[in-house]
DNA sequence: GATGAATGAGTCTTCATTCAT
DNA sequence: AATGAATGAAGACTCATTCAT
């Protein structure tokens, strides 16, 4: 059906490489709900492919194995979050300094907020192929920044905030906590990375 | 789930319950051994029937599935983190308020660097099994005392704050960071704890 | 629970053989309930062993393996069955030609009547066994029976009957259909008996 | 089971449904010779792959389990039992009365003679899985025709004439009857049939 | 005689991946 | 490029039976 309607679509119209994309575009989003429904386990390469409405061959043809798939997706979201980020950093840049945690903290949020099951089973899958380091660019990009602009700060005080942030966020999500859609969550964020980051005062 | 518990209880008490306390132990070693090498995809029950010395006969015997060993394992853990943070929070009883967060944040570094590969997968599987809410106890439990201490923290308040520790002490953990030998560290996660839950200053 | 029961009631005061006899009741009857529950294959040892209140090793005591258990099984209900046409024909004797073949209907009839379902998984065990044989013995006698009485019926013929008595029975039974519980099946089968042996008609 | 029905269905139109019932039939075959040695329990899965040279897997993509296979066998005989008796019941529709049990009586000897021992596993397994229903449609057939023709016969009549026959050529398969390859047989069977639905005599 | 923990061969079933068409 | 039938290694789990206590 899928598959009829694409061909109809976009074949002979789109320059090949444009088809391709649409291929991986299907298998992505096939695979994503898969994830949705919840069993983990209920995900194998031919049922991405029956969902996606191509061949198990066509599949490997984009994809040397299952996990490239979900390593892939990942990318794609870091990427996204990345940007966002990048995003929400310049466009603080001519505000007041208070407002950059908070777009910062704001912008993580709504990347959380997408399909957050989709979400931790590719991070999860991110991870487990030892792949961590590039999981947590989006937040170095953020400390890299801090750093550059409050010299003063520790690596140990950016690796603190900037994890603390993500996490919290997560487990928000994660424990599908009612604070998520609250205003006080975001302040209470911005409060963690102000009053954290902010100069010792006297005791 | 109630055998388990039920051994763990009369343990030493009665021969034959004995034997089995000793037979779940091993099979939670060998499990460990196995997850200790990096391969999640190597755990399987002939493997860990094999590593601990016994037949895959008796290790359905004691558990009704892979699955549940590694709750099993997980909860035994998590119930051990507990003790840990409920005897950090009595020790600090009769000491200077300041020391509590200290305390328990020591404690809770400590009972992650206990075999960290093993209690990644464990969780991981602890999680994935739908248990988050176990997973978070420990932390509520420390939110709970925090809340009837502090009569004045918000539950956003606390919820950021708890997740907050436990999830830079997780991503230490995750990214091998050599933080988490560092005393500064342990300094960072006090810092955060006490700048964020002491009242607002002036700004 | 069962097992501390039998043991009060019967210990010491009955002879060993007695107490055997018993043990292998409660292995009889804890089978006949599995069974009886429908699902042929939650039929094994251990299942059998619990039920009967005793251990698995105590079973083996009784019956070098499981099919043992349901081939004595149908060889007692084989036995009882034939003690009722045996009974129902020498009832029979002082009465009129035509009560014979009533008298055995009914009883086959009643003798089915009794848990049907598990007859039926042990008549199959008992066939499987590839001992037919025993099976028909009680078709058998009436056969014999019939054979001596009057002298001309051919093996053929005192095949067909018994057999066509037999299995309407039991697919009456089967079919858990309501004419078991008709005064007119009875009546039927007495028809086919007697129009079937009768000497033929003119036509 | 659909898959099934449609692949017989459509057989020879399409080369690749073409080449899906020669598997399916490799399968039976295969099914069908390891039954024909005589021992139930050496019919699993891999045996059947194995001697019907396919693998597993392949096997798995025509059936969803074991007891599929054993049920779509006895269904094609059950198909191939009614379309015979039905063929006999055409056969007879210009000939005299008489003849019409006859046909149908041969048409089921025959039908039973065709590999015995396999028969008799594939109806069992079809009876365990609880589908007697099926298994007594070709009998109802024959009842209901006789029915709507000799309007006089009852319900409990013609269950127990068409149990009675059907039944009877089942136990001389099942004892392996010499009687089954005698002419007599037969005739036996006729007079059965029709002494019991004549009218009744006088007495 | 009784116990029941331990055994491990044996089965079913899944699923990533290949390759002839 | 696409297809999808075929593959078979791998893994979860069962259960009849044994035997040390």
């Amino acid at each position: 059906m899928r598959k009829q309607r694409q061909l109809i679509d976009h074949a002979r119209r789109m320059p090949k490489q444009s088809r391709a994309l649409d291929t991986v575009e299907t298998i992505f989003e096939a695979t994503a709900r898969i994830l949705q429904r919840g069993d983990r386990r209920a995900l194998n390469t031919n049922a991405i492919a029956e969902r996606a409405g191509i061949s198990v061959g066509t599949l490997y043809q984009y994809f040397p194995n299952k996990e490239t798939i979900l390593v892939a997706m990942a990318r794609r979201r870091l990427q996204a979050d990345q940007a966002a980020v990048i995003d929400a950093i310049s466009a603080a840049r001519h505000e007041p300094d208070a407002t950059l945690a908070r777009r910062v903290i704001r912008a993580l949020i709504d990347v959380h907020r997408e399909r957050p099951t989709v979400r931790r089973a590719i991070m999860a899958a991110h991870v487990a192929q030892g792949l961590w380091r590039e999981h947590v660019q989006p937040l170095q990009d953020v400390a890299d920044l801090l750093a550059a602009r409050d010299g003063g700060l520790s690596p140990a005080r950016l690796f603190v905030i900037t994890r603390a942030v993500a996490a919290v966020i997560r487990a928000a999500l994660q424990e599908k906590s009612p604070l998520l859609s609250a205003e006080e969550f975001e302040d209470e964020l911005v409060r963690l990375v102000e009053e954290y980051l902010s100069p010792s005062r006297e005791r």
